[in-house]
DNA sequence: TTTTCATTTCGCCAAATATCGAAATGATAT
DNA sequence: ATATCATTTCGATATTTGGCGAAATGAAAA
C-alpha cells in the first residue's frame, strides 16, 4: 500500500481544489485527449490548460503519452489507492453540474484533427 | 445518501488543501478542544486560528459548542458521508510526520485553564 | 533545412488567501 | 456597572495562484 507524506498530500488536495481541473479530470474520464482538445472543452487558452495539466501530473493524478506533436493525457489511478475512490466519488457527484454536463457534451464532440488546425 | 454540488466540493476540497487546517482537524480528531488550545498546538495567532475554524465550519468539516466564555470545536463527521472514510484516511497517513507528531504531544499536554489566561 | 504546428515556458497582471495586530464582541466575574 | 477574558472581526500586508499573450521548444511535413 502506498505510503503518502505531507507534501504528496498537499499536492493532491490542492490539485483537485480548482474547478478547472476537476473538469479536466471529468473530462478526462470521459476518454484520453489531447491538450487542444481539453483547451476546446474548458475554453481556456493553451498556457493555462498546460499549467492546470502540470500541477494535475505532479500530483500523479494524470498521466500522458507523447505521440508525434500530440500529448494525450489520460488519467492515472492506482485501483489500488484510496485517493481512487476519491476522486471516482468526486467525479461521480459532479457529474449533476450544469458546467460538467456541457463539458462532457463537448467532449463528446470534440476532435483533435478538426480542431487543433485552426487559429485561436 | 447526502447530495454535494459543485460549490459544497470546492468548499471541502479548498478547506482541506492547507497544511495548517489539516493540523486542526487532526487535532480535533484527538479531543475536541477550545480555540486558545488549538492555538497553542498550531502557534499561530488567533486571529488565524480562528479563520481556519470558519472555513473548517463553513466546509461542514467541524463543528462547535459555546460554553460561557470558551467555544469548543470538535470533528463533525458524518459516518455515512464518503468524506469521511477520505479525511479519516488523511489524518492516518499524516499521523507519520513530523509535524503531525509534535501537535499531538502538544494536544496532549495542553490545558485550557493552564493556557489560557496568560497574555500572548 | 525551412516551415508548420501542438505544446510548454516565461513575464506580467489581477484576484484570492494566509498571516498578524488592533479593535470589536459577548459572556462571565468582580 | 465595570473589568476581565476567550473569541471573532477588521484592516493592512505579503505570498500564492489563475489567467493571458508572446516567445521558446521540439517534432513532423514540405
Amino acid at each position: 500500500m502506498k505510503k503518502y507524506n505531507l507534501k504528496d498530500i498537499e499536492k493532491v488536495l490542492s490539485a483537485l481544489a480548482e474547478r478547472n481541473r476537476l473538469r479536466i479530470l471529468a473530462a478526462l474520464n470521459y476518454r484520453p485527449m489531447a491538450v487542444c482538445e481539453i483547451r476546446e472543452v474548458l475554453g481556456l487558452s493553451f498556457s493555462t490548460v498546460s499549467r492546470h495539466l502540470s500541477i494535475l501530473t505532479a500530483a500523479g493524478l494524470v498521466d500522458y503519452d507523447k505521440d508525434g506533436k500530440w500529448v494525450h493525457y489520460r488519467l492515472n489511478l492506482d485501483p489500488k489507492s484510496e485517493l481512487t475512490s476519491l476522486v471516482n466519488w468526486l467525479l461521480q457527484q459532479l457529474t449533476a453540474d450544469e458546467i460538467f454536463r456541457k463539458d462532457l457534451e463537448k467532449a463528446r464532440q470534440v476532435d483533435k484533427n478538426l480542431i487543433c488546425r485552426i487559429p485561436h
